[in-house]
DNA sequence: GTCTATATCCAGATAGAC
DNA sequence: GTCTATCTGGATATAGAC
């Protein structure tokens, strides 16, 4: 029927908005300061209109780490796919991360959002498990290639899981950095970065 | 009168004590999920002393995010002090941070602290003054001493106040992953950071 | 100084009209 | 599907007894 059809496409692209001005207000304000008001207004709707769509705030949340963690290991399995050198994969990982960073609001949001959740222990609990789920990929998959790229002799020579956790540990600083001086601010050249790693 | 001092040294004892519970609980759990009501019954009082020796929570949290800020502040005093070389200022600096970093859960909660009133725009105007007064001074220092030691040629060449970002961004970047991930996590090494900067 | 009890308010969530 | 009105719980802050 055409009718139901598009209802349903009403009714995916309202919860998209939702989400969307939510991810806003989650990213600057955090899960505790962001009220369901907000969001309406920001979305234009009623607050009441919000409950149509999702159960609670909290799953609204639940929903939005969800997605912001997919997306970081989606990138990171993207990298792995790559036919490039170990050293060279590291060095265009840091140049597009860092490119992103300066020009793109929804990077540095999903960052933001993964930082509040990873910094906070008064999230919901399923937040909490997706967390422990998927948090860990990234580092897997950045120590992996620092190992490769140790047997080139290309990459320096150290535990790779802890050349990870400065890889992903200074990405995520600038990052939050950036989020919270908007304006004009310049990030560190991407070589600078990548001398850290390579030999 | 010994009757009056005595009751000014309790008064004092309380509120420091008041205080320790609520750096825990802000740090764990940021300013709008913590409860008065956690706050006291960490500190083993009923909810309604609170208000018998501070203002509100907000009061409460601006003093505690003063504090912060003025620790990490001073921290960077006492490093202009020492009579080093501008390279060996930036090693020592970095040895002795990531130290702290491994060892004290004081440091940890500092940064753990500024962080989430940085990263959040939902905070009282005191704090957002006190940070917008009192955030750039680290930076600043660092950077300064960045330039003496590119003078010196000891130190790579790159804009000094884009290492300082790196140098701090990087910082804190472990201070909170340590902090997300309590029991048993590897801080990198020093040397590793220090190469970042060292020419 | 400390506690218990309570006033007040605000935000999440629901009900029901349109 | 959307809105307005409302219920309800919980949290800040105050009042008053001890």
């Amino acid at each position: 029927m055409r009718n139901q059809k598009q209802n349903e496409r009403i009714r995916e692209e309202r919860k998209e908005q939702i989400l969307a001005e939510a991810v806003k207000q989650f990213a600057h304000k955090g899960l505790f300061a962001t009220k369901i008001k907000d969001i309406a207004e920001a979305a234009g709707i009623a607050q009441g209109l919000i409950y149509h769509y999702f159960k609670s705030k909290e799953d609204i949340y639940v929903e939005i780490i969800k997605d912001a963690l997919d997306k970081l290991n989606e990138a990171v399995y993207m990298l792995q796919e790559i036919q490039l050198r170990p050293h060279e994969k590291i060095k265009t990982a840091i140049e597009e991360l860092l490119k992103t960073i300066e020009s793109s609001d929804n990077f540095i949001q999903t960052c933001r959002l993964i930082a509040q959740a990873t910094n906070s222990t008064a999230i919901p609990d399923k937040t909490k498990e997706l967390i422990t789920e998927k948090q860990d990929l990234p580092y897997q998959e950045i120590a992996k290639i620092m190992a490769a790229g140790q047997q080139e002799g290309t990459i320096i020579k150290a535990d790779p899981y802890e050349l990870a956790v400065l890889f992903w540990t200074s990405i995520n600083g600038l990052a939050i950095y950036k989020a919270t001086r908007q304006g004009a601010v310049s990030i560190p050249d991407a070589r600078l970065l990548t001398r850290l790693f390579l030999t």
